[in-house]
RNA sequence: GGGCGGCUAGCUCAGUUGGUUUAGAGCAUCUGCCUUACACGCAGAGGGUCAUAGGUUCGAGUCCUAUGCCGCCCA
């Protein structure tokens, strides 16, 4: 033993520990300027607001996997770290602070209120970073940048006045999204659609001729009181007539035409629509084509306004109310009729959006979308999984203006200055007192802010000091891979890449990974306002930050969505267990000369190569295939699958086998104890290294202990390379051994042998290689099936009545008294296998006395069918002589 | 209305370009064990006509067509 170890894993006594030796090593930090190809990651910056959930663990984790794999394998890595200033969420939650106090924002006047929100951030804005280093992510904190930082906003104002100066930013009065509650506008991503069951009222509108009534069918009664027009179809024979009349609008008394549009659904409704153009998208088209003005019914908080009549001051869903009530009582409404419609809502706050007709900023994002949608077309930049590529290009083909500007004090002040005594509007990335045009210093600027995406899709450049040229841009832009979700494709993911051809005339990143969205048990979203989320933080407590990540990777196939519920973390906190308790094992046999092994494994594994025998081959062969796979699953993003193979390894081939079977070498004195130390030794450290990414803290752990403190960290080791021993051969040889061990535990189990009781075996098998490896492995296999005797005879030779188990290889015998066996049930036993075996054999000759098989199918697939049919028939015999042998009890 | 994903053991999911098995894993279940690393463990066992119906093929969980149910995105 080389130092005293706790019997028991408790990560929460390590990992923080670990945290800050890493940081206070600067072990996370790159330079442009020291060696290595670049590789860099940006993290998708969480909201200043947030606190870490499930999706930002599971995010994180693989960002983290990659970064700390390439940075093992020696390339020059950087982890860009930050936050977004979310501006609409960081406002309200600033609001919500200020209303207990019984303020408002008013009260205060832009500037303190602004001033109360840096003075927020600074006291809760870094939780979630906190978080993440719970977490153990790998970032390079030194970089931490905010949407708000100086040099950001800077980018930010030196991109709005580029697009202006271009003509591709402008302001213009249209319909948009606005949330009543935020009072603001919103870009079309930000109206989330909802499919709710509502209903279609049908009004009847007189005839100003008396001539009778015309019927619209809406699903938002409320807004006739802003009805410009009614609208038919040109095409529509119903109402033909109709086109040309006037209609006088109930309640309000306004007289309106009936006009005849295109865009007018005969099969909705009645195929009658009033057209609200200050209200509705497709009514202001309308109402352009029409030249009508437009009228608004609501305040922007939506109550109805005095163009309402008598309905001013109401409430726009009272006001739905009370209208309906009067129109039924005017006989006026036809029918009512239950509808299923989406409608949009507030992606923040979930308030029905009210379309809303207002001045507002536009980028005009078909020019920006060109090489961007080129990019994803000749695979410049790839989606994995490749299917998110087809929504991308069809989003990106699609592509409408985003409406940039908020009506909020919070966040990037849209920088253009209005002349009061020219008009002139004058964009400028620096403040200006002066009107560019007549000098008038009579002018003042923009009172909104910018949409906070119009910070984050310079993300990928601004973090590292755009505009200014430096080094870090230089070498570290593009970067490598985004790591992200599929619900920001468009918000985010698509805006940077046409952001990152815009500006640096270059692509963001090569490669786009969109992971799962978690989900609860019953497959719902998780979301705090349903209560159905599991805190990460409660997890790590519980289990540590490994079994964290290494359960949430292990459980989340490629870009599939996975349904979490909190025992699924006992994966990973009872692997991280198994792995101490194989370290406590290791730890137990060494003695204080192997130190000097532990710091030069490699040359020692050098020098016992040529000793090495076959368990020592068979073992470092899958360690082997293991470094190949799980490179290769990192690389095609399949992080699970790399999961699966370092548990099935460690669990099932390093300890199950391998160090069951170096026990034997631990005894007093034993020969062969260095050489077993070596491959115990080399074996832990390699797959240490190559568990890093996913379980950082364990494996650094194990790693300090084993080297003393005072050396480096497994983050400065190199990434194993597939090491060259043993073959499928010799892991064939281990395999059987082991096929053997479990026949034999088998027929213990099946005699109902107590586990302290030994019996001994007899093994019978014809293979001679396979023969000559047995005779080497007796004491092993005595312990591995608690046998007091086991003896390997010829394949002919005789053996007398026992409880048999049988392989394609040979014959396995447990040795009881006659009078212990039961024959009869032996017998069934036998025969069931028999049976068993024969429909398989049928199957297989079936296949091969099929001669379309035999031409058509590959060479190769006929050979292993037909060495299949062989074993079995090799295994068959072999339960047909031990049926037989013990037959000679019956007589 | 258009598109995408899912439907495989009781549960949660794997299953790479059709031929690694007689379809796997973890959890759960059953049986037996504190075998001097580990009961967060060890050993053994049971459990599936791969949603349904057709088709292509020598061969389909894997490809094609249709249908059903669940979920998501866009309009």
């Amino acid at each position: 033993m080389i130092r005293e170890i706790h019997p028991k894993y408790e990560p929460g006594k390590y990992e923080k520990n670990i945290y800050k030796k890493w940081c206070d090593e600067n072990l996370f930090h790159a330079q442009s300027a020291s060696k290595g190809a670049a590789y860099s990651i940006v993290i998708p910056p969480p909201n200043v607001t947030g606190i870490l959930h499930m999706g930002h663990a599971l995010n994180n984790t693989i960002q983290d996997i990659l970064i700390r794999q390439k940075r093992m394998q020696g390339k020059n890595t950087v982890w860009m770290p930050g936050t977004d200033h979310a501006g609409i969420a960081t406002q309200n939650v600033v609001e919500k602070k200020l209303a207990k106090e019984g303020k408002r924002k008013e009260d205060l006047g832009r500037r303190a209120f602004i001033e109360e929100i840096w003075n927020w951030k600074e006291h809760h804005g870094s939780t979630i970073i906190r978080q993440l280093k719970e977490m153990g992510c790998s970032c390079d904190w030194e970089r931490e940048r905010f949407t708000m930082d100086e040099g950001l906003s800077r980018a930010v104002a030196e991109v709005f006045v580029k697009l202006f100066d271009r003509g591709l930013v402008y302001r213009g009065n249209y319909i948009i999204n606005w949330c009543p509650r935020c009072l603001t506008a919103l870009s079309d991503e930000e109206a989330e659609h909802k499919d709710s069951s509502g209903k279609l009222w049908y009004i009847k509108y007189p005839l100003k001729d008396g001539s009778g009534t015309i019927t619209v069918a809406t699903t938002r009664p409320e807004t006739m009181l802003g009805d410009t027009a009614v609208a038919v179809s040109p095409t529509d024979e119903r109402y033909k007539d109709f086109i040309g009349k006037e209609i006088i609008l109930p309640v309000i008394e306004r007289v309106i035409p009936v006009v005849a549009d295109d865009m007018v659904d005969k099969e909705f409704g009645t195929g009658v629509v009033k057209v609200t153009p200050a209200h509705d998208p497709n009514d202001f088209e309308i109402g352009l084509r029409h030249s009508m003005t437009p009228i608004n019914v609501m305040e922007p908080n939506g109550i109805m306004n005095e163009n309402a009549g008598k309905y001013k001051g109401y409430d726009r869903f009272k006001c739905r109310k009370e209208l309906v009530k009067e129109l039924t009582e005017k006989q006026l409404i036809e029918k009512i009729s239950d509808h299923q419609h989406s409608v949009r809502h507030c992606y923040r706050c979930h308030t029905v959006i009210e379309p809303r007709i207002s001045d507002q900023w536009f980028v005009n994002m078909k020019p920006l979308a060109e090489p961007a949608l080129a990019a994803v077309k000749t695979g410049k930049i790839k989606f994995y999984p490749e299917r998110w590529t087809k929504v991308y290009l069809e989003w990106m083909e699609n592509i409408r203006d985003w409406c940039i500007s908020r009506q909020i004090w919070w966040g990037h002040r849209i920088p253009v200055w209005y002349c009061d005594d020219c008009d002139e509007i004058t964009a400028s990335t620096k403040k200006i007192d002066k009107c560019s045009k007549c000098s008038s210093s009579n002018i003042r600027q923009d009172e909104d802010v910018l949409d906070t995406w119009f910070s984050s899709w310079l993300w990928p450049f601004s973090t590292f000091g755009w505009p200014d040229e430096n080094k870090d841009l230089k070498f570290y832009y593009p970067t490598d891979t985004l790591v992200t979700a599929q619900e920001i494709i468009f918000f985010w993911v698509a805006r940077m890449i046409m952001a990152g051809f815009e500006f640096m005339g270059d692509i963001p990143f090569s490669k786009v990974y969109i992971h799962g969205t978690i989900r609860d048990e019953t497959g719902t979203k998780m979301s705090k306002s349903l209560g159905n989320t599991i805190d990460p933080l409660d997890i790590i407590e519980q289990y540590g930050a490994d079994a964290l990540r290494f359960s949430l990777i292990m459980i989340t196939s490629q870009g599939q969505d996975v349904y979490l519920s909190s025992e699924k973390f006992e994966i990973g906190r009872n692997f991280a267990t198994k792995i101490w308790n194989a370290f406590r094992f290791i730890n137990m046999n060494l003695q204080k000369q192997d130190i000097k092994l532990i710091n030069d494994i490699e040359s020692y594994m050098d020098k016992f190569k040529k000793d090495l025998k076959t368990d020592d081959e068979y073992i470092l062969f899958k360690l082997s295939l293991l470094a190949e796979n799980i490179e290769r699953a990192i690389d095609n993003f399949k992080f699970n699958e790399a999961a699966h193979e370092l548990y099935d390894f460690f669990w099932h081939n390093f300890c199950d086998k391998y160090i069951e079977f170096s026990k034997e070498f631990f005894k007093e004195g034993h020969p062969e104890r260095e050489r077993t130390i070596v491959v115990l030794l080399y074996v832990l450290k390699t797959f240490l290294k190559l568990l890093h990414p996913f379980m950082p803290f364990i494996t650094e752990n194990i790693w300090q202990i084993l080297h003393g403190e005072e050396h480096s960290s497994i983050i400065k080791s190199k990434w194993p390379k597939p090491i060259n021993a043993g073959d499928e051969r010799t892991s064939i040889l281990v395999e059987k051994k082991y096929d053997f061990m479990r026949v034999a535990r088998n027929l213990r189990s099946e005699y109902k042998i107590a586990p302290s009781k030994k019996v001994g075996y007899i093994i019978k098998t014809t293979d001679d290689e396979f023969k000559e490896y047995l005779f080497t492995q007796i004491d092993v296999m005595k312990r591995l099936a608690s046998a007091d005797e086991i003896s390997i005879i010829e394949g002919d030779a005789k053996v007398s009545p026992m409880p048999s188990g049988a392989l394609s290889f040979g014959s396995i015998y447990m040795k009881l008294t006659k009078d212990s066996i039961n024959v009869d049930e032996e017998l069934a036993r036998l025969n069931a296998q028999m049976i068993e075996a024969e429909k398989y054999e049928i199957i297989l000759k079936k296949k091969l006395d099929n001669e379309k098989f035999v031409s058509k199918a590959p060479k190769e697939v006929v050979e292993k069918e037909k060495l299949k049919l062989k074993d079995a028939r090799s295994r068959m015999e072999k339960i047909k002589e031990n049926i037989s042998i013990l037959n000679t009890l019956l007589v």
